[in-house]
DNA sequence: AACTATTTATAAGA
DNA sequence: TTCTTATAAATAGTT
């Protein structure tokens, strides 16, 4: 959409891609939202840049949590059968948090 | 988009909400895929109806545990530990000291 | 960050 | 329900 017709391949150009994800990003979250109320749906929506930046979409009516519980039952098995060393990890957490 | 505007609120009449559903999960399914090749960006997209129906849209290049994975790391605690309650209240506090 | 020409998604109708 | 099409919405390229 737009002034030209693009093709559906990787954007080679760093800049370009940066600002198309910024932009379809928000597009995205916000059909999310709009199906949440429209529909009654609940819907996850976790994404992560190239560069590893992180956003997400959670309809209001429920959490990340509750969504994956959901799809474990659904799918009938438990992705989280391994636990993690949480506790160990936690300070290094901490500074990576600070984008 | 079409032939009306239209509110966003919940579509009351089941037969045209399962209808919009249908429709609206095609469109942000194919923005997802299409965010996922132009920005080489990793997507996780899982929604249910209100009934209950799941669907799901993952980037080819990972995989759902991954997605999540990476969530809990980038969050910087296991929403599936029962450390849940103290590691959010750390979790709030390298908030209040990061933005 | 805005603008706008154009493409794309979709609401309503067939 | 699947197809069509008029129209609203998203967005690519530009400024």
């Amino acid at each position: 959409m737009g002034r030209g017709r693009i093709e559906i391949k990787k954007i080679e150009n760093s800049t370009n891609r940066q600002v198309t994800y910024s932009k379809r990003r928000n597009g995205i979250f916000k059909k999310a939202h709009e199906l949440t109320v429209l529909c009654d749906a609940k819907v996850s929506l976790i994404m992560f840049s190239n560069t590893g930046k992180f956003h997400e979409y959670i309809s209001p009516s429920t959490t990340t949590k509750k969504i994956y519980d959901m799809y474990q039952t659904t799918l009938g098995f438990d992705l989280w059968s391994s636990h993690y060393e949480v506790l160990s990890l936690y300070f290094v957490i901490c500074q990576n948090i600070c984008w």
